[in-house]
DNA sequence: TTAGATTCGATACAGAGCGTCTTAGATTGA
DNA sequence: TCAATCTAAGACGCTCTGTATCGAATCTAA
């Protein structure tokens, strides 16, 4: 199944004969399928690929040439949107370098491209392909960034040396998604802050600081699926 | 739109004349839609009213006659089959009757009732009615039972009492869904233990108890939507 | 310049499922 | 008995799916 954004030819100079691919097309489908999926009320479920061929001036089998699923298409939709305005800060403190990224989240959350992750997460629990997509191209880079912010703070002696990065990354990012998905309770900053100040108490060196260990290979620590 | 599990008929003796509506039929349907949707590869998407009608031995009107969308055959389906077995316990510890519970939690999820559990999350992302009945029908009870609990932990002394309930809960339990949601690690009990260790450790009482005010009226502290 | 390859937009097609409706029969209270 | 309400079965028009076909367009290679 394809699911990365691959214009496919023009590789090394190389291109096989025929027509090219269009692509005014192919970001004409991209562009409207975010804009369908952004859109109020619009979820993955009444998302057609009619409406997005007629919406795009598009053929309807141009679509399903390059994306075999609807959820190929999102899964491209959404990876071409992803935000780059996520990134972890240096302050000089890791509680004040994660909550800043946190109201980021939030803030992206609860705009228009929120509709688009609560398309993708809602789709993605009967679509396998969706949710992997969704881990591999948004939360895995993220994770990254968040296990060298961690470090830093372990090496400051801010955070306690043997703690499992993806359990304290999950206990500050869990109820946001939790909140988000959910609906039961409301994503502020204030709740960002106060949430950071409950679970970066328990996270505290309680001793000088040491070689981290579980950290140190944190990127590898992903479980398995 | 009717979401709940009512028989309509049969109030304080009076009845309506006419046919009584079979309870035979009622049952059927929920029924299969329960297996079906526990099922392995089976979502919400894939359900039919047709299958269902079939499954069931029951005309497809029937399933319409009762129900006006799946969303609503679904909602109630899943709170004809809300466990019994998800209580707190008490102990004499809140940490205890709270890792306790959330043992019991990750286990219904990784079992085939958390198919189910998947499927309404995952279409209450574009359909507010079933995350509703997910919120009233599944959370808020589970909730009110845990705000006893951590009063419980706060009369003792063991929780600090100017504590937000939604938000230990939310840190407590939004690390279990997200992981249950998005796959990217497991839910173990391992795990749990380990989130429990970092949560509760900055949730404990830094001075001696005191009348409780956040908690107080805890019940009331659901926000909105 | 030409032949072959590949894509384009457009549209036709069969199939699935939707939600409504009709039918004929069953079961009740008045 | 009769009106009311339910039942199972399935016909109906509709939308969308995913595939196939069409002539036109645009590229490489000979």
């Amino acid at each position: 199944m394809r699911t990365t954004v691959n214009i496919g030819y023009e590789i090394r100079g190389k291109r096989s004969p025929g027509r090219p691919r269009s692509e005014r097309a192919h970001q004409a489908i991209l562009s409207c399928t975010l804009k369908f999926l952004e859109s109020k009320d619009n979820g993955f479920a009444n998302l057609t690929i009619e409406n997005i061929a007629a919406e795009a001036g598009v053929g309807k089998a141009t679509v399903y040439r390059w994306w075999p699923t609807k959820a190929a298409l999102v899964a491209d939709a959404f990876a071409s949107s992803v935000t780059q305005k996520l990134h972890f800060q240096d302050t000089g403190s890791v509680r004040k370098d994660i909550s800043l990224q946190m109201r980021q989240l939030i803030k992206i959350l609860r705009s228009r491209r929120g509709h688009l992750v609560s398309a993708i997460l809602g789709a993605g629990q009967s679509d396998k392909t969706l949710i992997r997509a969704f881990r591999e191209r948004f939360l895995k880079p993220r994770r990254a960034e968040a296990y060298a912010t961690l470090r830093r703070g372990v090496a400051r002696g801010e955070l306690a040396a043997d703690l499992n990065p993806d359990l304290l990354l999950d206990a500050l990012y869990g109820p946001i998604y939790m909140r988000f998905l959910i609906g039961h309770s409301t994503l502020t900053p204030a709740f960002v802050d106060d949430l950071c100040d409950l679970v970066f108490a328990g996270a505290e060196a309680r001793e000088l600081p040491v070689p981290s260990r579980s950290l140190a290979n944190a990127s590898g620590a992903h479980g398995a699926d």
